[in-house]
DNA sequence: TGCTAATATTTAGTATGACAAATATAAAAT
DNA sequence: ATTTTATATTTGTCATACTAAATATTAGCA
C-alpha cells in the first residue's frame, strides 16, 4: 500500500524551510544588511574560495545557473562581487568579491549567525546531527 | 563566541526542500500531472475540508495571503476549483472542488504517494519520528 | 581542417514567496 | 447612526526557482 504520509513530511520539511529562510530575511531586511539570504549565501562561497566560475558557484550554493547568473548580477549592481573574464575559457567569468564585498561580509558575519541561531534554539548537539544525517540522505535519495 | 555552523544547517535545510520540491515537480510535469506541487496542496486540504474560506486555506497550508489567492486562480482557471461568494460575509470567498477537481485528486493520490516516497528511501521509522519533531521545534522557534 | 557535440552563460516565460498598499466589507466604538 | 478600526481579498513589485531555448565558445572527431 502505498504510504500516504510521506507528501506531508515533504509539506513539514519545506513549511519549515521557507519559515527559517523568511525569520533571517526578515532580519537582514529590518537590520539593513542590504543583501538578501540568498544573496548572503554567494558572498560567503566567494569567501571560502576567491575565484569562481559562476558553474562552480551555481553547484556549491545548489542554484541552478539562470538562477545564479541573476543573484550575481544584483551583487555586482551592488558593487559587492564583480565578473572577470576567464583566462582560459572565454564562455565563463570568474566571480569574486571586490574590496566593498570583502568589507560586507567582515561586517555581517557575526550579525548574520546571531540571527541564524535563533531557528536553533533548544536543539541538542544530537539533534543537529541527526538532522544533517537524515537531511543528506534525502538529498542523496533524489540525486541526478 | 557566536557558533558559525547555523549558517551552514540553514543551507542544508534550504537545499533540502527545494531538491524534495524539485524532484516532485519534475515527477508532475513528465507525469502529464497538469498541476503543480504547491496547487495540489491546496486540492488535498480542499479534500479535507470541503468548504475553506481562503484565509483559512492560507493558514491550513502556511501560504500568504497573495500567494494563495494566485494559486486559487491558477485553479480555478483549470476549473479544478470554484470561488463561492461567503453567505454572511461578502468579504470572503469559500473555496472548494469542483467535479473534475475531485475526479483529478482521485487520479493523481496514488500516483503523488508513488512520487513523494522517493525522498524517504531508506530512512527508518525511526529517522522519520525525529525529522518530524526536529523540524517541529524549529518552526516554532520561530513563531510569530 | 571542418563538422559535430558539449559546455558556460544568458534570456524568456511561468510559478512561488514575501511585503506593502489598495479595495471592499464588517465590526466596534462613540 | 456615523466614524473608526479591523478583516478578507486583491494587486503590484521584487527576488528566487525551474524549464527551455538562444548565444558564444570550446573540445572531440572524421
Amino acid at each position: 500500500m502505498t504510504n500516504i504520509k510521506f507528501d506531508s513530511y515533504s509539506y513539514l520539511l519545506d513549511r519549515t524551510a521557507r519559515r527559517v529562510k523568511g525569520y533571517a530575511q526578515q532580519k537582514f531586511a529590518s537590520g539593513d544588511f542590504d543583501v538578501t539570504v540568498d544573496q548572503w549565501l554567494i558572498l560567503k562561497s566567494l569567501d571560502n574560495d576567491k575565484y569562481l566560475k559562476q558553474k562552480e558557484l551555481a553547484e556549491i550554493t545548489g542554484k541552478d545557473n539562470p538562477t545564479l547568473t541573476r543573484i550575481v548580477d544584483l551583487l555586482c549592481k551592488k558593487g559587492l562581487t564583480e565578473r572577470i573574464t576567464h583566462k582560459d575559457d572565454r564562455r565563463s567569468f570568474t566571480v569574486h568579491l571586490t574590496a566593498a564585498g570583502t568589507a560586507k561580509l567582515e561586517e555581517l558575519s557575526p550579525r548574520v549567525n546571531e540571527v541564524r541561531m535563533k531557528a536553533w534554539e533548544n536543539l541538542t548537539e544530537e539533534d543537529y546531527e541527526q538532522l544533517k544525517t537524515i537531511l543528506n540522505k534525502i538529498y542523496q535519495n533524489l540525486e541526478s
